[in-house]
DNA sequence: ACCGGGATGTTCT
DNA sequence: GAACATCCCGGTG
């Protein structure tokens, strides 16, 4: 079966040079940009922020392992893994090789192949809860192990980040990070304000 | 609406 | 053997 390209008339890829900054000036302008896998896309309403070197929640904090690889590669590449047995969830890599720094997508809104994501993910009974997770968005995208590493910049494997003209908020929401136990407290967390498909309460 | 527990297996101590 | 950047379902109010 053919697939649609990634990138459609109106949208444009971002340059490396986006990627190359701190995860905490990338994560808010992130914001409204658009995560594209494959024929399904989502709008970016929620991100969170993890430095590789100062940061005892980043996966990188303990130095590279197999899993965390991809953290220590060059910034706009995808790092995926699993977790609690069952779940996927995707980051993008940012600053300079070697410092482990990414940028977690915890929520998205459904922009392109909404019926596909309705088919892989029968649990959502509202449609918010399609993609208001990190691991929701990751299942009803279809990324998985197979898109670790991908880079973003060339739409390897159809998995990319555009910016169809939606500039990102200019306040965003800021809050403490989700579901770690160390560092909590950091306000590495950002939203577009208000949106219906952000992750937990503000 | 809110809360508690179970699922499920990879990764690292 | 414990922890885990989570989600879902069933209980209660």
């Amino acid at each position: 079966m053919l697939q649609p390209p990634p990138v459609h008339r109106g949208e444009r890829r971002l340059p490396r040079s986006f990627y190359r900054s701190d995860p905490i000036e990338v994560a808010p302008v992130l914001l409204n940009k658009v995560l594209v896998v494959g024929g399904r896309a989502g709008r970016i309403v929620e991100v969170e922020a993890y430095r590789g070197h100062d940061d005892p929640a980043s996966h990188a904090f303990r130095g590279r392992t197999q899993r965390n690889a991809v953290m220590f590669g060059p910034a706009g590449h995808l790092y995926v893994y699993f977790t609690y047995g069952m779940h996927w969830c995707a980051n993008v890599v940012t600053s300079e090789a070697g410092s482990g720094d990414a940028v977690l997508i915890r929520a998205i809104e459904p922009t392109r192949g909404r019926p596909e994501m309705e088919a892989v993910r029968p649990a959502a009974r509202r449609p918010v809860d399609l993609t208001n997770g990190p691991a929701k968005l990751c299942q009803a995208l279809g990324v998985d192990r197979a898109l670790d590493g991908a880079d973003l910049v060339t739409a390897d494997r159809g998995v990319t980040v555009v910016d169809d003209g939606v500039d990102p908020p200019e306040s965003p929401a800021v809050g403490p990070r989700v579901g770690i136990s160390v560092a909590v407290d950091r306000p590495w967390r950002f939203s577009v304000p208000g949106h219906r498909y952000r992750s937990k309460p503000w």
